[in-house]
DNA sequence: GCGTATTGCTACGATAATTGTAGCAACGGA
DNA sequence: TCCGTTGCTACAATTATCGTAGCAATACGC
């Protein structure tokens, strides 16, 4: 097995309920982390390539997530380096794949580019 | 139908790829966004009472969402008040609601609260 | 009409998260 | 030894978020 990082323990934000379902919104709700699990659906990933595949994203944040998702259980660091999906984190992914194609028709469910500000004569 | 607010356009950061996955993934990366659409899975909320379902959460911040997912069609302000999914909106949110499954799983999967920091050895 | 309560929403200073750039130590191949 | 790559960190600058307070509009009972 893979190196393994800390545990989920650190405090995730909103989940002071204890509820695991909002401690996994709270950690999918940070920047990046969906982002992650998305790039790594297919092969592993250099730290490098990562950053690479996230639009050059910082590394700081990029690390920050890498070890929360670590620490969750989702992503680990294989032996030979590179970051890749666990089983567990393979299956949260399959859950994150669906949005791909509802992606598409969103966009196209749009009525194309209006490119308004929130300055209209806001409703209610 | 109810009010619309503007539109998704308000330029998604990590979208400047183009590719809908990205700026999906990117909105629904921002804090509270997820939860948001957890919350409203059932009936509508009003601002008020979505605020207490979300911990309290800062009333800006709390907007400021809202009105992302309003102008991405995913949430609409009902016409007697009280915030709700649109038909996109329910359509997303059945692909967040396994996760609730997943999360129960999560928690018991983990090695039960080891809390330590980030100073472990450290492996690699 | 008058007070009161609720609604959606905003202002604003304080705090925490993220960005961008640079660079380090460790390892591997030539 | 000299590169080149890896995972990872430092640090200042910029953003995002928080927390508290409050406003205008609407709806109620009186």
């Amino acid at each position: 097995m893979a190196k393994q990082a800390g545990s989920k323990t650190r405090s995730v934000r909103g989940s002071r309920t204890g509820r695991p379902i909002m401690a996994l919104l709270d950690l999918l709700g940070r920047r990046w982390a969906l982002r992650i699990l998305w790039e790594l659906r297919g092969e592993p990933l250099t730290s490098r390539a990562l950053r690479t595949a996230c639009d050059e994203a910082s590394p700081t944040v990029l690390q920050a997530r890498l070890t929360e998702l670590r620490e969750a259980g989702f992503v680990e660091l294989g032996d030979g380096g590179g970051y890749g999906l666990t089983a567990l984190g393979r299956e949260l992914c399959e859950m994150v794949m669906p949005l791909h194609r509802f992606a598409e028709r969103w966009k196209s469910s749009s009525p194309s580019p209006r490119l308004r500000g929130r300055d209209e004569p806001r409703s209610r």
